[in-house]
DNA sequence: CGCCATTGCGCAATAT
DNA sequence: CATATTGCGCAATGGC
C-alpha cells in the first residue's frame, strides 16, 4: 500500500464516471455553458467569414464539444505515452552504449597487453642479435651482460 | 509566424490575468465556490479527528486555498523542467557516449594492425630460422624437424 | 501536520 | 478538418 501510482483525482477512476471526465476546476455545476473562446483580443477579430455564424463561443454541453474533447484527451493520453517510451528507450540506449564501451575498453587492454608483449620479445632478440648471441641451442637467459632495464 | 511555442490558454498571457488563472474548464463564473475534496467514496471514510471540522470542502475563494494552488503550480513548472533538463541530458550522454565508441573502435582498429605487422614480423623471422638462415655466424643444426605451427 | 515534488489528467492553443 | 504536441492549472499522492 505505498507504491502506485498517483491514481486519477479520484473522479473517472471511481464509478463516478457519469459525464463529467473535466470534473476539476470551478465546474462541477457549469451555469455559463457559453464561453468566449478567447477572451480578450487576440489581435485579430474573428474571421470575417465565421461571422454569421456562432460568433465565437463554444458551447460545451454539444456533443461535437465533447466528442472533440474525448478525441483530443485521448490523442494526448497517447502523444505522452509515446513520449514516455522514447525516454525510456534513450535510457536503455545510454546504458547500451555503457555496455558496449565497457567491451570496446577491455578489449582495448588486451590488444595493448599483446602488443606490449611481442614488442618485449622483439626487443629481447634485437639484443641478443647484438650481443652476439646464437639462436638454437644455447641460451644465457637472463645472464647476459645486459644492465639496462627496459 | 510559425514556430511559437503554444502561448498560455488565452488567459492569464493576455491582459485578463485577472485572479483566475484556473480559467479553464467549466468555471469562468464559478458559483459552486465549496466543492467536495473528493467526489464517490474515497474509500475509508474521513479520518475521524476531522468530522467536526470542516467535513471535507475546499473553499476555492479563501486566500489559502489560492496560495496552495499558486505554490503547487511554481512547483509544477519547476519539476516540469526539471524533467526536461534531465531528458536532454540524457540524449547528450547518448551522443557523448556515441563518440567515445568510436573513438575506442579507431584505437581498437589501429592496435589491431599494429599487431597484425609485428606478428608477420615473427612469422617471417621464424621461417627464416626455419629456413637455414643463421643469425650472426654459426652453423644452424641443419633446418629444424619442427612441423608445428604456434 | 505541512510543504514541496511528482504524476495523471483534461483543456485549449498550436503545430503538423 | 483531424490528429499530434505542448504549456498550463488542478488534485491526489509521494516523500521528507
Amino acid at each position: 500500500m505505498s507504491k502506485t501510482s498517483p491514481q486519477p483525482p479520484s473522479a473517472e477512476a471511481n464509478g463516478v464516471s457519469v459525464i463529467y471526465t473535466q470534473a476539476h476546476s470551478s465546474g462541477l455545476q457549469q451555469v455559463p455553458q457559453l464561453v468566449p473562446v478567447s477572451p480578450a483580443g487576440g489581435g485579430k477579430a474573428v474571421p470575417p467569414s465565421r461571422q454569421g455564424k456562432k460568433s465565437s463561443f463554444v458551447d460545451r454541453n454539444s456533443d461535437e464539444y465533447r466528442q472533440r474533447r474525448e478525441r483530443n484527451n485521448m490523442a494526448v493520453k497517447k502523444s505522452r505515452l509515446k513520449s514516455k517510451q522514447k525516454a525510456q528507450d534513450t535510457l536503455q540506449r545510454v546504458n547500451q552504449l555503457k555496455e558496449e564501451n565497457e567491451r570496446l575498453e577491455a578489449k582495448i587492454k588486451l590488444l595493448t597487453k599483446e602488443l606490449s608483449v611481442l614488442k618485449d620479445l622483439f626487443l629481447e632478440h634485437a639484443h641478443n642479435l647484438a650481443d652476439n648471441v646464437q639462436p638454437v641451442g644455447t641460451e644465457p637467459p637472463t645472464a647476459n651482460p645486459d644492465s639496462s632495464g627496459q
